[in-house]
Order: structure tokens, then C-alpha cells, then sequence
DNA sequence: AGATTCGGCGT
DNA sequence: ACGCCGAATCT
């Protein structure tokens, strides 16, 4: 038999393995077919597959299933036009909350693992024994990247252009404000929509409802490994367009006090209960969908 | 039966 | 041109 190698796939959780196969007859000599191996040994041979698989708790919107790398140009496949302002991508600065846009550019804001939920009581579905291990594993490692901003783009204008420059400035300075209306859908619109910000926190800018404060700060702690400060200079309040620290969000210097740690460790504990509930449900439809297929494979 | 391998459809 | 998956073939 072939000697083949199961190489390590960083990109994916520990424990997952890829292959590569080289067709060695027919028509399609010399092409290769690529397969990736779960930790318990289940074989994955399409994106899709794999995609289902991991269900959320991997993001492979850029992951390359043959070559085996997220590849950070690629967004997702879908067609959804991606407005990257061409600013903020050039080389030579750092990341810019403000330009940047709210993407999701990690595979869980979760870094530890959660509970696992390993029997289910009552579930009349056929149960795969290797299935038991198998279920969702928590991302240990976060696909994240900066992008890079424009550096002195300090070309002088006419003082009209100013304007109209100003003006374009503010809506990318701003783009928090585009987040008004928007939500995140399922579960968590629930839980944003009856979130509370503690009152020492304050926008700065045009906007200043609650609302669009969480989705701004959310985004910065999603975006930025740097420490979440708010906008400190006092001059930003006068006038943020001139004085706007853009790798903070669009909030006001805060301070964090031990009643604010201790509501949120509440927080935390009964967000946990919620997840492992979610949890247990995805399992259950895991399996259904799995047994389906399997039952689909069978009638051929 | 499960594993391996290539064909070929659909994009 | 290639990803994906059906099905023929192999063990």
C-alpha cells in the first residue's frame, strides 16, 4: 500500500490531519484528491462535509480545503460585495477600529472550552459511538489577523476638497453608526437586545444611542487583541473627527469597577447555561441530519 | 463490509 | 479548471 502521510493542519483545532493523494491512472493522472481526518479518524473529503461537521465551531469561510490555510483575501464565498475601503488596507499602519469593518474575524469569542454534553438523555436517535468524542470541540486557537491602515496620506487640498474630504472621513470614521438596526440573529438577538451597559460608559460622535455603543465596543474586542480603553483624549469629545484615536472604539475613557466585574461574572455563568443548553440542542439536530444521510446513502 | 480510487456533473 | 460526490473497484 501507498505510504501516506497525515500531516498536521494547523489551521484546523488539534488533533486534525490532511492528506493529499495523487491519482495515479486514468484520465485524471496526476491530479490529487485532498482529505482531512478528524481526531477520532472520520474521513472528510469536500468542504462542505467538513463545513457540517464543525458546524460553528469553526469558521472556514477563508479556509482552503486543498491547500489546508486560511487565506485571509478570501472572504467568504458568498457575493455579498464587500465594501473594503481600499484606505484601510494599504500598507504601512495599524489596525483601525474605525475603518475597519464589523466582520466577524474570528471563529468563536469563545477561548475555553465549554461544557461538553456527552449523553443525551431521552434522544431515541441511533447514537454513533465515535460520534461520542466527536461532537463540536471549542476552538483553542483564534484566526485572527490585522489589516494594515493608510500612513500619511497627508497630500494637500483645496480647502472644497477639504470639505468633501471631511465628509467621506466622517462616514468611514463613523461606520459605527451603520450598525444601528442591525443585529445579530438567533440567540444572541436576545441577549444583545436585553444587555445593559453599565452608565459609565459614553459614545462619542454623531451617535450616541446604547445600542450602537455595545455593537462598536463588541467589534473593538473582536478586532483587537489591544486593551479596550475608549477614547481618552478629552478633545476627541469637542471634536473626534480631528482628535479620534482610531484604534479605540467610539467611547469615552471608562473605569472598571470590582460591582461591574462581579455583574458580569454573573453574566458570564448564566451565558454558560444558555450555551450548554444550545449546545445539547445543535448535537440533537447534528444527528438527525447525520442518520438522514446515512439513510440517504442506503437507498441507492 | 469498509476503504480506495477515478469519473463526471455542475459551477 | 476544479470542487464535490457517486459509484466502480479493491481488500
Amino acid at each position: 500500500m501507498m505510504e501516506r502521510k497525515r500531516t498536521d493542519c494547523p489551521a484546523l483545532p488539534p488533533g486534525w490531519k490532511k492528506e493529499e493523494v495523487i491519482r495515479k491512472s486514468g484520465l485524471s493522472a496526476g491530479k490529487s484528491d485532498v482529505y482531512y481526518y478528524s481526531p477520532s479518524g472520520k474521513k472528510f473529503r469536500s468542504k462542505p462535509q467538513l463545513s457540517r461537521y464543525l458546524g460553528n465551531t469553526v469558521d472556514l469561510g477563508c479556509f482552503d480545503f486543498r491547500t489546508g490555510k486560511m487565506m485571509p483575501g478570501k472572504m467568504q464565498k458568498n457575493k455579498q460585495r464587500l465594501r473594503h475601503d481600499p484606505l484601510s488596507l494599504a500598507k504601512g499602519g495599524k489596525l483601525d477600529l474605525n475603518t475597519a469593518l464589523p466582520i466577524r474575524q474570528t471563529a468563536s469569542i469563545f477561548k475555553q472550552p465549554v461544557t461538553k454534553v456527552t449523553s443525551h438523555p431521552g434522544n431515541k436517535v441511533k447514537t454513533d459511538p465515535q460520534r461520542g468524542t466527536e461532537q463540536p470541540r471549542q476552538q483553542q486557537e483564534v484566526f485572527g489577523w490585522h489589516y494594515n491602515t493608510a500612513a500619511g496620506s497627508n497630500k494637500t487640498r483645496s480647502s472644497s476638497e477639504n470639505n468633501k474630504t471631511e465628509n467621506c472621513l466622517c462616514l468611514q470614521l463613523f461606520w459605527e453608526r451603520r450598525l444601528k438596526g442591525l443585529r445579530s440573529s438567533d440567540i444572541t438577538e436576545e441577549a444583545l437586545r436585553t444587555m445593559d451597559l453599565p452608565k459609565g460608559l459614553q459614545s462619542v460622535g454623531p451617535d450616541s444611542s446604547d445600542e450602537t455603543l455595545l455593537s462598536a465596543i463588541a467589534s473593538a474586542l473582536h478586532m483587537s487583541s489591544a486593551p479596550i480603553t475608549g477614547q481618552t483624549s478629552v478633545a476627541a469629545e469637542k471634536n473626534p473627527a480631528i482628535w479620534l484615536n482610531t484604534s479605540q472604539p467610539l467611547c469615552k475613557a471608562f473605569t472598571v469597577t470590582d460591582e461591574h466585574i462581579r455583574e458580569q461574572e454573573l453574566k458570564v455563568y448564566q451565558a454558560r447555561r444558555s450555551l450548554e443548553e444550545a449546545l445539547m440542542a445543535d448535537g440533537l439536530a447534528r444527528a438527525v441530519e447525520n442518520t438522514r444521510e446515512l439513510l440517504e446513502g442506503k437507498t441507492a
